[in-house]
DNA sequence: GACAATATGTTTGATAGCTAACATTTATGT
DNA sequence: ACATAAATGTTAGCTATCAAACATATTGTC
């Protein structure tokens, strides 16, 4: 994934907030953290590489002026418009495991995932 | 894991180094890129952050001026003795689920992995 | 021995992620 | 209305990665 976009500069986290852009459309940027499960921190440095680079504007809101809405640029639609499909990976990658085997993988690493929480939170208090 | 270890200020990685040289013994630097499959670069990054908190000496070998064995210092192995014992992570986090179930878990990321590795290089040619 | 190839480590410049602290702005509670 | 709390975004400083370019040192080959 990352060797497909690095002939355009892009990293993962860049593409998948052009992705959200030009797909679903115009979105405030206080949405993509809960979206791509990062901090607010993070989407703020992200999106700042993209406006640096021209290819998404930051409107600020009349309602709120604390928020602001995120939008592609014609430069931004421009290059979209040249990166091959990414979809595939989350596709295909998965495609041929019986239902069976993949409820089991799921199912091992949540329990997993969430038991490392509940000790390492455990240990913290 | 990052939470155990922030009150120190280690990392992960640098975490994972210091288990190397206190568990197993001094180490070329040379062999920590493959033994935590990350690159050179990287490698050498994370040994001068080591060196720079003075845990980790450097030591040019004699044989090969190019190689440098790796070594706690008495800072570092005083700061080992402090640290709460990981190790649980790795033996308890996937501990009671069946061996057929852990058996498929593994068979489907490791071929789901291949995969796209394959799909990725077949794109780049 | 001399020259080319390989191995080792570092540096530079990216992406991606986190926490903590801060400024603004909006919402709440009394 | 006024003070306090909560939401939003940014910045600073950190870890962790990578690829590419570079400097040395060692090994091969001729």
């Amino acid at each position: 994934m990352e060797e497909a976009l690095r002939p355009h500069g892009l990293g993962a986290t860049q593409w998948y907030i052009l992705h959200q852009l030009a797909t679903i459309g115009p979105t405030m940027q206080r949405e993509l953290a809960p979206l791509l499960q990062i901090e607010r921190a993070t989407v703020s440095i992200i999106v700042s590489a993209l406006v640096r680079k021209g290819l998404v504007e930051q409107v600020p809101s009349d309602l709120d002026q604390r928020q602001k809405l995120l939008r592609l640029t014609p430069a931004g639609t421009g290059l979209w418009g040249e990166l091959p499909d990414l979809a595939f990976i989350h596709d295909e990658a998965f495609s041929d495991f019986s239902d069976a085997d993949l409820e089991t993988t799921a199912r091992v690493l949540r329990a997993a995932t969430e038991r490392l929480n509940h000790r390492l939170k455990g240990k913290k208090a």
